[in-house]
RNA sequence: GCCAACGUAGCUCAGCUGGUAGAGCAGCGCACUCGUAAUGCGCAGGUCGUCGGUUCGAAUCCGACCGUUGGCUCCA
């Protein structure tokens, strides 16, 4: 009988006999391995350590280490779950449970009644009794309708739904996880944990409705989210994380850096405090900086048009539900959900010669959309908002440059607020699309030559770009590694047609121009909420609302702070002093709760010396300085625009 | 929109099975004049989200509505 290979990541070898399981596999490069290993990949398949290795191949073990290894962990939870749910609440019909990029797990249930914060409670101990058991887990392949009768005796309709929509060719597969006379099965890919056991704690988190595949159309299923570890410090330590991530909730640093308010009388509308309309008011300005460079012109277009432009738009027909509609004098106007339409009108107006092109319209309008009860949220989803919005009306031989200049400007900005990585998605013509299609494949390739020329990196979503044009979004990742989708840009070959919209070319003929659709920031409450989070509250000093906290330590020292406050705000700073008659550590306190930049320290040594004790925030005593040089800092850190 | 939970002072929360509300922080006043993350004492502050119902009596029980929060295809 001869041996088979089985290589490994390292590069080396080792030989067995036909037929060996990957868990002699494991112990015979080491029982550490056999003990950490999780499941495996073989030859690029993920399969579980029962599997048999019938002919040479290139084998990795999957750890808690490999993010592959914490799905296929996280997703024997998830069957876990299911098991101790049928086993608390036998009726309840069992669907799918995946893991998630985020190290969650979920199980998707048919039951008649929602889940109680006491079922949970319930579930998570029958968990703990599953996990006990010790119970292994079985692969085994069958046919389609072996498969079938299983699940039609056991009553699961959801499984053979999902059962039928496995693709033909594709093998069927279950897993059971049995002990004893305790046997449960589930349809399912795989792989999974050699047993039960394996898992160490368990946290159930929410239950909270879910419509079957996802269509409000369908029956509303429960669904149960869950966490898993080896580890009880593990545990600690994600909800530790999890519960610095609720501190810096912009929601809850909107309210205490007095920024942002909500109110019932216009539910999911902010309102903008001061300090909060300050921040709005400089990412503004720092997109008009920006445009100035960038040869962007600004307009300004009103808040309330007629239904009839809304309907040559096409908003009227395919958006109405998303619009804010009022009447006058007999007639029906709409609140605009967007910029579009007014400066195609705009564009419409004037003849255009192939030299004047392209025309960059910007337009910081306030926009109001009807957004779902159920979607709204803080900053991030409202119903009232503003973007840094843009329309480029150009010539087909421009959109390289155009898109080429637009990228070159929305890095330069993410940079300046930390946001280094960048993801580029290019979206492709979708299914239903307008225009045809050897003007899509045209686009596409300016597309992909910008982003090339620019030498960025990016992915092609295939089929994924607007019904209108091709279109390239960008996402950043914030300082908790979440992702947020901010810039974007969108070629349009909609409006043009609707709008009828021409310039006349070199050769005297009439030609319809591109639109290009594009922000850099996108909705600026959102982009608010995201740079909060991001940085704690703590702004960059050209930012803040407040720029300097002028501290004196008694009484005596007020005239001097009040000299130098009143200097820094002539010098065009956002200086502040603190006179109340709290000690100095108090005063301090609060300065760093507010998250000011600077604070200046001044008693006698200061007074006498014209100089400052400087504290940065977060940091600590820096020790005295002569004011004149800290002025000189400042106008280094702090000046506006930051460019 | 749908499912669930929640809604008590500006904020964070307490208030057991119904007997008309309490704390900390913030605010205001007084004292302390103080050197790098929060001095002490006092005062004031609430239609208990709104409306309706049950009850001798509702913050508490029931219903409707409003709002907020977590979810609503990262596939078997």
């Amino acid at each position: 009988m001869s041996s088979i290979n089985v290589s490994l990541p390292d590069g080396s070898r080792l030989s067995f006999d036909p037929g060996v399981d990957l868990t002699t596999v494991a112990l015979a490069i080491g029982p550490g391995l056999a003990k950490a290993a999780l499941a495996a990949e073989v030859d690029g398949q993920l399969v579980d350590l029962s599997h048999r290795l019938e002919a040479d191949a290139g084998v990795r073990f999957l750890t808690w280490r490999d993010d592959e290894g914490q799905k296929v962990y996280r997703h024997s939870t998830a069957h876990v779950l299911a098991q101790a749910v049928q086993r608390v609440f036998p009726q309840a019909k069992v669907t799918i449970g995946p893991s998630l990029a985020d190290g969650r797990f979920y199980y998707d249930f048919d039951v008649e009644q929602p889940f109680t914060p006491d079922d949970l409670a319930r579930i998570e101990d029958e968990m703990r009794r599953v996990i006990a058991e010790d119970q292994a887990f079985s692969r085994s392949e069958v046919s389609r309708d072996e498969a079938r009768r299983v699940f039609d005796e056991l009553g699961e309709p959801y499984k053979i739904e999902l059962l039928d929509a496995i693709a033909e060719d594709d093998t069927v597969s279950l897993y059971g996880n049995a002990n004893g006379d305790s046997h449960w099965v589930d349809l399912c890919r795989g792989p999974h944990l050699p047993s039960t056991g394996r898992i160490g704690v368990v946290k159930l988190l929410t239950a909270s409705g879910a419509y079957w595949r996802g269509d409000s159309n369908n029956k509303m299923l429960q669904r149960i989210y869950g966490i898993s570890f080896p580890d009880k410090k593990q545990l600690a330590e994600w909800l530790r994380l999890r519960e610095e991530a609720e501190k810096r909730d912009h929601r809850r640093l909107g309210r205490e850096l007095d920024l942002v308010w909500f109110s019932d009388v216009a539910p999911a509308c902010p309102f903008f405090f001061p300090k909060g309309a300050l921040i709005y008011n400089k990412l503004t300005d720092l997109v008009r900086s920006l445009y100035r460079r960038f040869g962007y012109d600004e307009v300004i277009t009103p808040q309330i048009m007629s239904v009839d432009l809304w309907k040559t738009s096409g908003h009227y027909d395919n958006y109405r539900e998303n619009m804010y509609f009022v009447e006058v004098d007999g007639q029906e106007f709409a609140v605009k959900p967007m910029n579009c339409p007014a400066h195609a009108i705009m564009f419409a107006s004037r003849h255009h010669s192939y030299r004047d092109l392209p025309v960059r319209y910007a337009d910081f309008g306030r926009l109001h959309r009807y957004e779902a009860s159920g979607v709204t949220a803080g900053l991030t989803r409202v119903r009232s908002f503003a973007q840094d919005d843009a329309h480029i009306f150009c010539r087909t031989d421009q959109i390289e440059d155009e898109v080429f200049s637009f990228i070159d400007m929305l890095m330069e900005c993410y940079e300046l607020f930390g946001f280094t990585d960048v993801r580029i998605d290019l979206s492709t013509r979708p299914a239903k699309a307008v225009g045809d299609e050897a003007v899509w494949a045209d686009a596409e390739a300016r597309l992909h030559q910008a982003l090339q020329r620019r030498g960025v990196e990016y992915k092609v979503a295939e089929g994924e770009g607007a019904f209108y044009g091709p279109k390239i979004d960008f996402m950043v990742s914030d300082a908790l590694a979440r992702r947020h989708q901010l810039g974007t840009c969108q070629l349009d070959f909609n409006l043009p047609e609707r709008f009828d919209l021409t310039y006349v070319n070199s050769a005297d003929e009439r030609e319809r121009p591109v639109m290009v659709h594009r922000a850099v920031l996108g909705s600026i409450e959102r982009f608010m909420g995201v740079l909060i989070e991001h940085c704690a509250g703590a702004f960059p000093a050209w930012l803040a609302p407040v720029q300097v906290k002028v501290v004196p330590i008694g009484e005596r020292h007020v005239d001097y702070a009040r000299r130098l406050t009143a200097d820094l705000k002539s010098r065009g700073y956002r200086a502040e002093i603190d006179d109340t008659g709290e000690r100095t550590s108090a005063k301090i306190g609060r300065a760093e709760a507010e998250r000011v930049p600077y604070m200046l320290i001044c008693g006698d040594r200061e007074v006498d010396a014209e100089a400052v004790s400087v504290r940065e925030r977060g940091m600590r005593d820096r020790g005295s300085m002569p004011y004149v040089d800290f002025v000189e800092e400042l106008s280094a850190k702090a000046a506006f625009p930051p460019l």
